[in-house]
DNA sequence: CGGGATATTGATTGATTTCAATGTGAGTGG
DNA sequence: CCACTCACATTGAAATCAATCAATATCCCG
């Protein structure tokens, strides 16, 4: 992907600042470089849906329409890569590896909020938070001590629970054994292939 | 759309045939031209989850990537147009429209599997059901009279409840004067706005 | 006019939410 | 450096909504 990170600015987003908003017009896309960011849907009530959650290395924002379909807030403290949309598809006229790349990135989020959607189905609190935590595992930089940079609250609204519902399922998964929580905020997997039966 | 409607040919599917199996090779891509189709998972305990319906008109099986990440079942009776992929690919290369088509087509599944993703989050099987219905109002030909091509176990898979809940629910709206249950796959709609407020 | 699949309705159970209280930990100011 | 505080997280008890188990009812379709 690496005609894409030309011609961006580093930008730095502090702890929940928003990135952008929810039917604003789509006039950048970005990328995190470090930190974390979230897609987060409002409805009136005020519940809230997080569709995804993005980590360093990951694209977001890019639509091939002409507005944001979800706000974005930085988790953390995170340093983005914003890039001028107007240059990106002005190239994608002229160059078709640009096109098929920007193609590219709206399949993976699909493939991304399809198997979110599978998960957010008919499926336990057991299996959602199971699957949670390998998902987040095998985006973690390495080892089996995954740092989360969310707050149970972000991960009750990504998983369609809440916060006490997970907070219970954290603590029965490290009753079972499966996992250490090291900090709220730092679970150490201690059996990676018992948690892939939970996830069906 | 005009140019991926060439090429293609007419193919008849019986209720319940399979168009093509999750993990195949995405040879072709698809469009509706009368009846219904349903994009599955099957999880390995015989849960399953309906990822969208496609109705005349709307393209289905459209990858990126060069394998279906879901099942494609006709709900009823159906006719398909089957356009070779490799002829898109290519002139997709050559001609930028088609590309952007391409595009456009992955995109809009997007919007639908986000929307589809919120549904699934933390609503209840009131908001669910008439959030269904709703949208299949308003992809309806018209009127306020909606043919449903499938079954409540569709539906239930759809929604990510059970037949029993979407029944006792529908009765509900029922009786509330929402809708009146024709018949098990014909629902008149009696208050757009009624059920536009349980859309949250 | 059956007959089997599909749908509705009823009773009960059970998982998750809700309401409520307590615990923990990071950052701040005395 | 420690106490304080506020946000975040855990734990407990009760309520609730949907699932499950079970019994009809209805509708196509042959």
């Amino acid at each position: 992907m690496g005609a894409l990170d030309l011609a961006g600015a580093r930008m730095q987003f502090g702890r929940n600042a928003e990135v952008f908003g929810e039917g604003e017009p789509a006039e950048f896309v970005y990328k995190v470089i470090s930190g974390a960011v979230r897609s987060v849907k409002l409805l009136s009530d005020g519940r809230r849906q997080i569709g995804a959650f993005h980590l360093p290395g990951d694209w977001f924002g890019v639509e091939a329409d002409e507005e944001h379909r979800f706000s974005a807030e930085a988790v953390s403290d995170s340093l983005i890569l914003v890039v001028k949309r107007s240059a990106l598809t002005a190239m994608a006229t002229r160059d078709g590896e640009v096109a098929r790349t920007l193609w590219s990135i709206t399949a993976r989020d699909l493939g991304r909020a399809q198997e979110h959607m599978l998960l957010l189905g008919r499926r336990s609190a057991l299996e959602r938070v199971a699957t949670f935590l390998l998902d987040m595992q095998a985006r973690s930089p390495a080892g089996m001590t995954v740092e989360l940079p969310m707050s149970r609250y972000d991960i009750a609204d990504y998983l369609g629970l809440t916060i006490e519902t997970v907070s219970r399922t954290l603590t029965l998964l490290e009753g079972r054994g499966l996992i250490d929580l090291v900090s709220a905020r730092r679970i150490a997997v201690k059996s990676l292939p018992a948690l892939r039966r939970l996830d069906s």
